[in-house]
DNA sequence: CGTTCGATGCACT
DNA sequence: GTGCATCGAACGT
């Protein structure tokens, strides 16, 4: 079952620490991909100098002023899309960026979706240059993860309680949570707003 | 193992 | 013109 807007409407460290665990789900011309948000981070308000809101109001970060349980989706580096829910209240600019999913279903339209090719039920064990992974690395990290899942600019400002991106409450338990200071970031480092399941193969980066 | 660096487009100053 | 909430190949050790 989808989240309610209530469960946004929230301080933004809660809302990141209880995503952890939920799905986040796509459907596109009836193809559906989901899979379970292992690694999010919080950017809290215009005072957050990694924050988007940091300079004030802009054209850009507008869904961040926006009500809770939208999707802020911008793009990033020439090549990325980045995906957050808009959490707080209106007028209140904060979000969770989720950074890492568990691939749950169309695992096969991710494979193709990023250009790899299927482990065919195997470990990895693909020679250098064959392109091949293992399903588990399919959505880690920020860009990756809206590749495979197909996630751009027309999902910016979409309600995630009802439409085509959703985030649904399946009752997964998460492991032990870990809180890290935010990578990729110049500014801001110092808060440790980085939560992400300890241990979960679908983590980005080296510590997991 | 580790670090560096190029690709790539757009919002913002 | 500058600087990114990135990724992965190509290096160095």
């Amino acid at each position: 079952m989808n989240l309610p807007a209530s469960f946004y409407a929230r301080p933004t460290l809660e809302v990141a620490e209880e995503l952890i665990g939920k799905v986040l789900v796509h459907e596109v011309r009836g193809r559906r991909t989901s899979g379970i948000i292992v690694e999010t981070e919080a950017y809290i308000g215009e005072s957050d100098p990694a924050c988007h809101a940091a300079p004030g109001p802009t054209k850009r970060n507008a869904p961040l002023y926006g009500p809770p349980g939208r999707a802020y989706v911008y793009f990033n580096y020439g090549m990325h899309y980045l995906v957050n829910a808009v959490t707080e209240r209106e007028g209140s600019p904060a979000a969770v960026l989720i950074r890492a999913l568990e691939p749950l279903e169309g695992v096969d339209t991710m494979f193709r979706r990023r250009g790899l090719k299927t482990d065919a039920g195997r470990r990895f064990s693909g020679a250098a240059g064959e392109n091949r992974r293992p399903a588990s690395v399919l959505c880690s990290g920020p860009g990756n993860l809206t590749k495979a899942m197909a996630i751009n600019l027309r999902q910016n400002c979409a309600d995630l309680t009802r439409s085509q991106l959703t985030i649904e409450d399946r009752g997964i338990r998460p492991g032990r949570l870990t809180w890290s200071s935010r990578i990729g970031i110049r500014v801001g480092t110092e808060q440790e707003w980085r939560c992400y399941w300890s241990g979960h193969p679908s983590v980005s980066g080296r510590l997991r």
